[in-house]
DNA sequence: ACTCGAATGTTTACGATGCTCACATTACAT
DNA sequence: ATGTAATGTGAGCATCGTAAACATTCGAGT
C-alpha cells in the first residue's frame, strides 16, 4: 500500500508520519496502551526517540492521529454490520458490533474515549462526524416521528455506555455470545419499558 | 476526623494510607490526571517518595483507592438528588446529577472508569455494588413489571453513556444547565420513542 | 548539473516518573 | 526493657517526554 523501499537502509524514512500510526496502533493491540510511548513508537519504525517529533508535536498528536484511524475503522465496522439499518433490530445488530469493536480492540477504544484529548484536532473531529452522521441517518429511518436529535443521542449514549460499562468489568464480558444477547436485551427492555413506567 | 498531630514533625507519619487519597484527590482535582504522580502525591504529603509504596503496591492501586473514594461521592451525590426515585421524573432528576458529576470532576470520572484496572480490588468492587443496588431498586420501584436487570443496565449505560459524551466532547457542556435540558430530552425522546419505532 | 534551503533523522542531554533495595527510626507486644 | 514488625528515608535504575544542536538528504531554481 505504501510506496517504500522496504529493507534499503536509506537515512530518510520515506513514510515515517504513517508508520508511526502503524507502530503505535500494533504496540496498543499487543500490549495495550501503557505500552504506546513515543519512544516505542520510534523504536519499532527504526527510527531515532526524536524522529516523530518531525511529524507530531506532542505524545498526545500522535494519540489524536491513532485515534482518528479507529474512529474510521470503527464506521466501517458499524457499516459492516449493516450498512443502513431502519429497524430497531438491525439497529440492534449495528449495536452489538459497536460493544464488539470496544471489546475487541480496548486499548484503542479507550484511546478514542477514554482520555482527555484534542478536541481542536481536525482529523478526530472529522471522523466522529462521520459516526454521528451515520447515527443520526439510522434515527431518522428507524424513528421517522421522533426528536431525531435527542433520540440520536439517546441511542449513541447507550450503546456507548453498554461498551464502557463491559469494558470496565461492571458487566460481565467473558462470553462474547453472551454480551451480544445482553445488548439485544438491554434495548429491548429500553424499547418496551415506556408502557410500564409511572410517570 | 483523622486523629493527627497536625504540625508536630514526627518520622512517622501517623496516617499515611489515609493522607495518600486525599493528596491524590487534591492533585486530581487541581491539576488533572496527569499531575496524580506518586512522587507528587508524596511530596504533598511530606514524606519520601518511596514511603507510599509500603500502603500502596504500586501506583494503580493507589488509583484504585481513590477511584473508591469517587464511588462513594457519587453515590451521595446521586442519593442527594433523590434518595429513592420511583418516577420518571425522579429518576430523571438523578441522572441529572450522574452527569453534572462526571462534569464537575472530570478527572476523578475517568479514574473512576475510563481506565483499565484492579477489577479485583475489594474497594472498588465494594463501592460500584451499592451504585448498581441503588439503581436496581430505582428501576423496581419506577418499573415494577419490566425486566429488572435488563432495565437497569439499559439505563446505567445510557446515563453513563450521556456523562462520557459530554466529558469527550462530542456534546457540548459548556453551559451545565443546557447539559441538564440535554440530558432530559435525551431520557424524555427514549420514553416515547417505543411507539414511533418500526419493528 | 549545481547549489542551497527545507525537510527529515540523529545525538546528546535534562528532568520527571515508577519502582526497588538497603538502611534508619519508631511503635508495640512480650 | 527488649526485640520484632511497621513505617519512613536515601540512593539508584530504567524509562519516558521533550528540547537543542548537528547531520543527511530531497528538491526547487538557476
Amino acid at each position: 500500500m505504501y510506496a517504500m523501499p522496504a529493507s534499503k537502509t536509506t537515512y530518510h524514512h520515506g513514510d515515517l508520519r504513517a508508520a508511526c500510526v502503524s507502530a503505535a496502533m500494533e504496540l496498543l493491540e499487543e500490549s495495550g496502551e501503557t505500552a504506546l510511548s513515543l519512544r516505542a513508537v520510534a523504536r519499532r519504525a527504526g527510527v531515532s526517540p526524536a524522529a516523530p517529533y518531525r511529524h507530531y508535536a506532542d505524545r498526545e498528536a500522535l494519540v489524536s492521529a491513532v485515534a482518528a484511524v479507529g474512529y474510521r475503522e470503527l464506521a466501517e465496522r458499524l457499516a459492516a454490520a449493516h450498512p443502513s439499518p431502519s429497524t430497531t433490530e438491525q439497529l440492534t445488530s449495528v449495536a452489538v458490533a459497536y460493544v464488539q469493536f470496544a471489546l475487541e480492540r480496548p486499548a484503542l477504544f479507550r484511546m478514542m474515549f477514554g482520555e482527555p484529548c484534542d478536541r481542536d484536532n481536525d482529523e478526530r473531529i472529522a471522523a466522529t462526524a462521520a459516526v454521528t452522521l451515520y447515527l443520526r441517518e439510522i434515527v431518522v429511518r428507524t424513528f421517522p416521528q421522533a426528536d431525531t436529535e435527542a433520540l440520536a443521542t439517546a441511542i449513541w449514549a447507550l450503546v456507548h455506555g453498554l461498551a464502557f460499562l463491559h469494558l470496565e468489568g461492571k458487566l460481565d464480558s467473558s462470553d462474547p455470545s453472551a454480551v451480544a444477547n445482553r445488548v439485544t436485551a438491554t434495548i429491548q427492555a429500553l424499547m418496551t419499558a415506556t408502557s410500564l413506567a409511572k410517570l
